[in-house]
RNA sequence: GGGCGCAUAGCUCAGCUGGUUAGAGCACGCGCUUGAUAAGCGCGGGGUCGGUGGUUCAAGUCCACCUGUGCCCA
């Protein structure tokens, strides 16, 4: 009887499944998208829109996808799917940034035994494949995630073409008068004869000598002081001595003048029982007290040259060591260095390639020739510079000091920092840094503090050095003749970057000066020179930077500047300054219109996100894309503020789940309603829809403006926000809800219920397009089900138009009653509530709610005039309205009087006799026509 | 140490130019339903808005300092 009764009714029937397997079908529909050629359909769907722009910067061909990476791309891809939508014009070219330390680090580290027999060009071999390696990989993660692009088109900036570029983006710099040869401080390892990166640095302990050195400033009247007064430093490298130039003093320390015997000595006050302690002074007398920063100018003496060393100030003297006033030699570490910058002191560096002494005719002779690193751990520059200063008298105190030092990862000996002649590039050459500047103020950033940032990074910045002794990256094309000096010149280079995009890189590698220049126009000063080709290479901020001439410029689908840019936050430092330059210097202006910055992804807890989990597995983007799937994915992307910090964990991923769940099955729910629902047939016009369908329509044209405008300003959490709810209180709760009666009881094509379906049928497709930019891979899936009730349709929702509710939809009077009767619906619940849990009833169709309230009240004249639709709206089997005199509107619940019929569940006065299925309502009678 | 940010319920987010008892969704608890069923519905508990001090008639919202945290620089 209840199986037959069942047969009558017209219940939810679909085949897009519940269950999501995203793991399982989203590779389908890559494929599936791939044969569509769907990226090439929506480029020819939009060829005469408005272009936008979106210039892919290039991740680091050097590992596995990992979150962050994950963020940025889906980000983009977010967009792109929007702004296509929406009519522009979204060529998409992906690239990949593929020279650079980070690679050739890892691949030293996997060739490590071998190294030192391999030459440059076969380093530059093995990088070359190990680029291509992960680059494979990434281009295969990313193309899991949904990042719809034509992969053949990619940039490398590996590529010959891509590399010529460089160059003449590097040329452009050598135009501007801008590149010029000076001294900077680098590690050096002595057995390798090699500069190394900080990657290529181990800290280990060391045992150092570890003086005290005395400085006499013979006039202190400055300072208030008739007597000689000696300033003493501490050091732990004492072969840097014959390189001091000056001592620096913080400006803000206070500094004592002490009394020793006749002596006195400048240190730092709070030093003092220290410095007396390990000088073996002994007791001491303060006669004098006074600011660092009123000690700048003096001059003390070199203890054993003949050679001034100034008081300078410094932010980095700190007093947790040594004396409060630091031995400086500018050649020979990178605050020295700077100090040296500062107040123009010599770079200098009397240090040959063997870690010699050079004989530059300022080293004494005894010193000269002798090595700061000798056999089985000695120093011989130490020794020797420890007996000149205990002649000379200079030397204070002698010991031995074990501590942490750097040492090179291969040879593992103790580094030394040393000046060396490199490449930079002048920021103030023809005003470089301040049209810089000016043009910041023509981007809009996103967020606004993006421009202070890049702003202040650029106004800081020093002369940028670009020179790297590396083998994996683009040549500096430099010359240098017998005597070492060095030759550049823009000409030479942009002809060089004509063989080198023809043969690439390894061309400068693989051959001599005299074959590199052959053909070449020479500058008149360098003929009949015997000249040497460099080995220098570019840093890899020159490769990314060029992107806008090697890519924006170079494909025509693309165009200078670009709309966007797209980047974490540590690119106001890197790409988006280096692009900045390299835009200025060769198109004038900046290359990007708008740039997004997003933050980092963070634990839970907001503390950094190490590399590899508990267990220490590496923790890869894949091991979350197999696991959850590409949307679930997106959609944690775009419900994260990603102006902050952006947390990650597997339970912020479950909520995301949930979330997921909660619109598949709404989804499900309207597809499954309209499976015997054809719009040419069935479909009302919309004035013809019943007020509970029109009411969830202009719900509907409401919500796309929002989440519209949210996604124009790229505020991704704020669509998925407005969509959750939406979905979930909209929808699920109270709209569906509402027509689930008379979509299953009513006659299936009774004018209710087409009604409802005809809602629906707009609903979905407004929302499943709302959706579509982020949830790619489903809302495609649930609009092939509408389209052709199977899992595929070339009818993409990625080929739709955005939604634009038509001005029917909210062109109707009663939206604002309404919903008071809905929010009058929240009282109701709570007494239906109040009946369940006193078990007088169970489902609210079981109740009938009686609401009495004077006819004046404006909320009972409201609940009158929809008197009709209120059983639906209350999902109850009957709603009485009772006028009275006085009161404010009250609500009664009570058991439903009556008999129930067993088809539709209401409880009505009295059933009726059928012949086929026994006893039913008056209303299913008539609907089964019985 | 410096620069630029961030800090509202267990989670993700609202809270506009300071103004009634701080909101939403999810999660959680208790029920209902079994005709969206590895679903759906209802109700409920939960926050001294990181801390301290200040400005104000009034501060989550403005100011200062502190703490925590992230990126960049040193």
């Amino acid at each position: 009887m209840t199986a037959n009764l069942k047969k009558t009714l017209t219940l939810p029937k679909t085949r897009f499944p519940m269950r999501a397997n995203l793991v399982l079908r989203e590779p389908q529909r890559l494929q599936f998208w791939e044969k569509e050629g769907l990226y090439r359909r929506i480029q020819e769907k939009n060829a005469n829109g408005r272009p936008f722009i979106l210039h892919d910067g290039p991740p680091f061909t050097n590992g596995f996808v990992h979150m962050g990476t994950v963020l940025n791309k889906v980000l983009k891809e977010i967009i792109l799917r929007y702004k296509s939508m929406r009519g522009f014009r979204t060529p998409y070219v992906a690239g990949w940034d593929c020279h650079g330390l980070p690679i050739e680090h890892k691949v030293m580290l996997e060739l490590r035994n071998r190294v030192a027999d391999l030459s440059a060009l076969e380093i530059r071999q093995a990088c070359a494949q190990f680029s291509k390696k992960y680059l494979k990989t990434q281009r295969r993660q990313f193309t899991r995630l949904g990042v719809l692009t034509d992969w053949s088109a990619e940039y490398r900036t590996m590529d010959p073409a891509y590399e010529a570029d460089i160059l003449r983006t590097f040329a452009s710099f050598i135009d501007q008068g801008a590149v010029y040869r000076s001294k900077k401080p680098v590690y050096w390892s002595i057995p390798c004869r090699t500069a190394l990166a900080e990657a290529e640095i181990e800290y280990k302990e060391h045992l150092s000598p570890s003086i005290w050195v005395k400085f006499v400033i013979s006039d202190a009247s400055a300072i208030g002081i008739k007597d000689p007064v000696t300033v003493v430093i501490w050091t732990t490298t004492p072969w840097t001595l014959p390189a001091n130039l000056a001592i620096a003093v913080h400006p803000r320390l206070t500094y004592s003048v002490l009394k020793s015997g006749e002596e006195l000595y400048l240190v730092a006050r709070d030093l003092v029982e220290p410095f007396a302690r390990d000088t073996g002074l002994g007791a001491v007398q303060t006669v004098k007290t006074i600011a660092g920063e009123k000690l700048e100018g003096l001059v003390a003496r070199h203890p054993f040259l003949d050679r001034p060393s100034p008081i300078i100030l410094a932010n980095y003297v700190t007093t947790e060591a040594g004396t409060g006033a630091v031995h400086t030699a500018p050649g020979h570490g990178l605050d020295d260095y700077l100090s040296g910058l500062a107040y123009n002191l010599e770079i200098y560096s009397p240090l040959d390639d063997e870690g010699k002494y050079a004989n530059d005719g300022q080293i004494p002779p005894e010193l000269v020739g002798v090595a700061v690193l000798g056999r089985k751990g000695r120093s011989p520059a130490n020794e020797a510079v420890v007996e000149m200063l205990a002649q000379s008298g200079g030397l204070m105190q002698f010991r031995k000091l074990k501590h942490s030092y750097p040492h090179c990862w291969r040879s593992k000996t103790p580094v030394v920092f040393r000046a060396m002649d490199q490449w930079f590039v002048a920021m103030d050459e023809k005003g470089l840094r301040q049209r810089a500047l000016q043009a910041i103020g023509d981007v809009e950033w996103i967020p606004a503090w993006g421009e202070n940032r890049i702003r202040a990074a650029v106004e800081n910045r020093p002369d940028w050095c670009i020179s790297r002794q590396r083998s994996w990256g683009v040549p500096i094309p430099a010359f240098f003749d017998a005597e070492g000096k060095a030759y550049i010149d823009a000409g030479v280079v942009r002809s060089i970057a004509k063989k080198i995009g023809e043969k690439g890189s390894d061309y400068w590698f693989e051959n001599d000066s005299a074959t590199i220049l052959e053909g070449i126009d020479l500058p008149d000063s360098w003929k009949e020179k015997s000249l040497a080709r460099g080995g220098d290479t570019l840093d890899v901020w020159i490769d990314s930077g060029s992107s806008s001439q090697a890519v924006l410029k170079r494909n025509e689908q693309l165009g200078y500047p670009a709309d966007l840019y797209l980047e974490g936050s540590d690119q106001h430092r890197g790409w988006f300054q280096s692009s900045l330059w390299a835009g200025m210097v060769t198109e004038g202006i900046p290359p990007y219109k708008q740039v997004l910055t997003h933050g980092y992804v963070v634990k839970e807890d907001g503390t950094k996100m190490s590399k590899s989990d508990a267990r220490g597995r590496p923790q890869t983007a894949d091991t979350f894309i197999e696991k959850y799937g590409a949307d679930v994915i997106r959609l944690w992307v775009s419900s994260q503020d990603y102006r902050n910090d952006i947390p990650f964990s597997p339970n912020i991923l479950n909520r995301i789940v949930d979330t997921y769940r909660l619109f598949r099955n709404t989804l499900r729910f309207q597809l499954s309603n309209l499976s015997d629902f054809d719009m040419e047939k069935d479909g009302l016009a919309i004035e013809q829809l019943d007020l509970i369908d029109r009411w969830a329509l202009h719900k509907t044209a409401e919500l796309v403006k929002p989440v519209t405008q949210a996604y124009d300003t790229y505020a991704f959490h704020r669509a998925y926000q407005l969509l959750n709810q939406f979905f979930s209180v909209t929808l699920s709760a109270r709209y569906h809800d509402m027509l689930k009666d008379r979509l299953y009881t009513l006659a299936p094509d009774s004018r209710l219920r087409r009604s409802s379906q005809t809602a629906i049928y707009h609903i979905f497709r407004t929302v499943a397009r709302l959706m579509a930019p982020v949830l790619a891979f489903s809302t495609d899936e649930a609009w092939s089900h509408l389209q052709t009730n199977g899992d595929f349709s070339p009818d993409c929702i990625h080929l739709q138009s955005w939604p634009r509710p038509p001005h029917s939809w909210t062109a109707w009077e009663g939206m604002e009653d309404f919903e008071k009767v809905l929010n009058f619906r929240n009282d109701v619940n709570e007494l239906l509530e109040k009946a369940r849990q006193a078990k007088r009833i169970g489902k609210s169709l079981d109740a009938n709610i009686s609401v009495t309230g004077s006819e004046n009240d404006p909320l009972f004249q409201i609940l009158l005039r929809f008197e009709s639709k209120l059983p639906e709206v209350f999902i109850a089997s009957r709603v009485s309205l009772e006028a009275s005199e006085v009161g404010e509107v009250s609500i009664e619940v009570a058991p439903a009087e009556g008999e129930r019929c067993p088809r539709c569940w209401r409880t009505v006065e009295r059933l009726v006799e059928t012949t086929i299925y026994g006893s039913l309502c008056p209303r299913c009678q008539e609907t089964l026509r019985i």
